[in-house]
DNA sequence: GAACAGATTCCGCTCAGCGGAAGGGGTGGC
DNA sequence: GCCACCCCTTCCGCTGAGCGGAATCTGTTC
């Protein structure tokens, strides 16, 4: 549940501080970027990117720098995440961006973060932050929040020991989280209002597998303020449930949340 | 260009030795599995399992059964791949689906195969052996024929050596492929006719990127026979030579290829 | 309850990994 | 031209991280 930096004295400690050298910012890389953002010595960085290459996990382009290589996409794939979730849901997404026309987005936990496994926007959408592999905070998205209030009781007390404020709307207080936390659990669904960025406004609401277990958070982000909320909470649990019943009739009800 | 199982002494090699021993038809395995079929000891497997756990590549499952983890994704969505191939070739994929209903595909070169990055298939499309990640033998489908058509001599010399044969309609003589090789290029199109599938013919064009260099192939897999080859090759023409415009405008077009 | 298969802990040996130092190659400044 | 700078690559001797056999534990099958 931690977030610290990998500082591992391991080798796959070090070859992941490489690996994690690389995000949707730093998605091209030179040798000594790699090194400076693992901290790793140059020299180390050197033969453990080697070593990468040949494994198929990093790959030198034509300018000489690194970027993530087909291996890694293709053992990616291979994740429930993708394979099972991802699939399943985006004809579901797909209906709900039909009714709304706003970006809808799933997302499981991940540590003390919301993972978005996929979005769906169209191109007049507003570039939100989150496209797949990003990670919102939980206390300030909607898919966020709808995970949190339905998690344990460890993580809601990690969560709101790490508030970090994004807008003059993000909550802080932990008292006021606390109280719609228990106010998103009975009404079934999540409100996030320019919370994590100016202009986005979000919807979510959880999706369920074995036993009822929250297993993933189904949401939308519109531009503006408050349309028809009623009416977009009601589009979204019919397809939550829908999508819920798919997932456990499909034997995915089990997704055991990441650590 | 090598096709070997990893034997490697490094860390980093045994590492990967037991991610390699995840496929799509081995998505979950005990560490016992993993053992065996990464061909490591068990002790070793299960301190090298315990450390890519840590790092998030792997996920362990409530039935203690191992899977790909959330970081190994996160990282395989960031190749470009995915996030440029993928994202800019769905929409003119979805285009041709429209038009053909059938399956459509998009692929790269990867070593000596034809890397599938991206598919659209109805429900009622055949349920196809080439989902995203799965590795295409270059001289038996047709957007691997177009790849090799397209490729070095050294990859064409490669692939010649081993041709598998999987139906009866493989072509498995490698003076009757060369000279399907010439006609591919000069035509602009590649056509496989149930040499990977019983009931399978495909249809593929190249998609070029800077100085027309050939960096992926564009195809569909219909059911049966051919329908009306002509039309649907120009198609594809069409929509493959929109999809490279675009690549080359989004800075795509050096796909450097994968070896 | 024995036989089996998988998972985990323990521990002493040794070689793979380490990283500083030195050198090669390319670019920009003046 | 020459120097300064940055990035990449090769070399090599030291050492502790990684190794894996053996023993133990747990759960399942017949």
């Amino acid at each position: 549940m931690s977030e610290q930096p990998n500082d591992s004295k391991s080798v796959t400690g070090r070859a992941f501080a490489v690996l994690n050298a690389f995000d949707a910012g730093h998605r091209h890389q030179t040798l000594a970027s790699l090194s400076r953002r693992s901290g790793l010595p140059l020299t180390t960085t050197h033969r453990l990117v080697n070593e990468l290459v040949t494994q198929g996990a990093l790959m030198r382009t034509a300018d000489g720098s690194y970027e993530i290589g087909s291996k890694i996409w293709r053992l990616g794939i291979l994740a429930s995440l993708h394979s099972d979730l991802r699939e399943i849901a985006l004809p579901y997404m797909e209906d709900i961006y039909q009714l709304a026309n706003d970006a809808v987005q799933i997302g499981v936990l991940d540590g003390i973060r919301c993972l978005i496994v996929e979005r769906i926007a169209g191109s007049r959408t507003l570039e939100v932050v989150s496209k797949p592999g990003a990670r919102l905070p939980l206390h300030a998205s909607g898919v966020g929040k709808v995970l949190l209030a339905n998690g344990s009781k460890e993580l809601q007390q990690a969560a709101l020991e790490s508030m970090e404020k994004f807008t003059g709307s993000t909550i802080t207080d932990a008292e006021v989280l606390k109280k719609q936390l228990v106010a998103i659990k009975t009404q079934g669904f999540a409100h996030s209002q320019e919370e994590l960025a100016i202009g986005a406004t979000s919807l979510a609401v959880p999706i369920f597998g074995y036993g009822n277990k929250v297993i993933a958070a189904l949401g939308i982000v519109t531009p503006v303020a408050n349309r028809d909320i009623e009416r977009m909470v009601s589009v979204l649990k019919v397809s939550a449930a829908a999508l819920s019943r798919k997932l456990v009739i499909n034997g995915m009800g089990d997704l055991s949340q990441l650590v």
